[in-house]
DNA sequence: AAACTATATCGTAATATTGCAATATAATTA
DNA sequence: TAATTATATTGCAATATTACGATATAGTTT
C-alpha cells in the first residue's frame, strides 16, 4: 500500500490534484510569490530568499516546473524561472466555476 | 530530516501550502467535487462513490476537514458533510489576485 | 437490551516527501 | 585552460502519506 490510487480518477482530478499538491508546501508557495512579485524573471536568487540549502530550492523548482506551475528557460549560465499564467488561470477558472455552482445551491443545511 | 521548515514561512504562505495539500489528492478532489454535485450535504454515501476503503475515505474526509475545506455536522446517526464556501472563497480571491498582478506584468521573457 | 448502521480510530506495511552534504554538469570569466 | 559561478543530481536519513483490516464508538431500530 501507499500509493495513490490514480487509475481510479478521472484526468481531470488526477490533473487538479497533481497542481495542488504542487502548491502544497510553503516553500514552493514562497517561490511563486517571489516570481510574482520580483519585476523581471530572476533567475536563482531565489535560493538567497529561501530559508533553505541550494539543493533543496532546486528540487522545489523541480516539483513546480514538473506540475506545470512554472517555466524555466536557460539563460547563459544562468536559469530564468517564472510563473505559467496558464496553469494559474486553470486554477483560477476552477475556483470560480465552483464559486459560482455553490452561489446556485445555497445550502441550507452546514 | 523529512520535516517541513513551516516556522521560517509566513502564515499566509503556510495556511496556502495546508488547503493546496489538503486538494493535492485526487480522492480528496474527487470527494470535494462528489459533494458539489449532490443536491443536500449528502452523509456517507460517499464511501459508496470512490474506489477506497471506508477507512481510508474515514481519513480523505478527516484531512479535507482539518484543512478547513469542508464541514460536517452529526445528523443523527450520520455524518453530514459539506464544503466550506469561506475556503472555496479563499482560494478563489488568491488566484484572482495573482492572475491580476500577472496581466500588470505582462512579463516577456519565458 | 440486542442487532444493526454509520463512521472513526488503531496498527501497520508500502511508498513518498523533505532536506542536505557531496558531487556533477555546464556556461563564463580570468 | 584553469578557476569561478550557477544549477542539477545523487545518496541517504528522517519523517509523512496512503491504504486497509480489525476494531471501537455511538446512534437507531427491532
Amino acid at each position: 500500500m501507499g500509493v495513490t490510487k490514480t487509475e481510479h480518477f478521472t484526468e481531470e482530478q488526477n490533473e487538479l490534484a497533481i497542481l495542488a499538491k504542487a502548491l502544497g508546501h510553503p516553500a514552493r508557495v514562497a517561490i511563486m510569490e517571489y516570481l510574482l512579485k520580483v519585476e523581471a524573471c530572476i533567475c536563482g536568487d531565489i535560493v538567497n530568499e529561501l530559508p533553505l540549502a541550494q539543493p533543496t530550492v532546486s528540487q522545489h523548482l523541480k516539483e513546480l516546473k514538473n506540475a506545470g506551475l512554472i517555466k524555466g528557460n536557460i539563460e547563459g549560465n544562468a536559469i530564468c524561472y517564472c510563473i505559467n499564467e496558464n496553469t494559474i488561470a486553470k486554477f483560477k477558472a476552477y475556483f470560480e466555476a465552483i464559486s459560482l455552482k455553490l452561489d446556485k445551491k445555497k445550502s441550507t443545511c452546514c
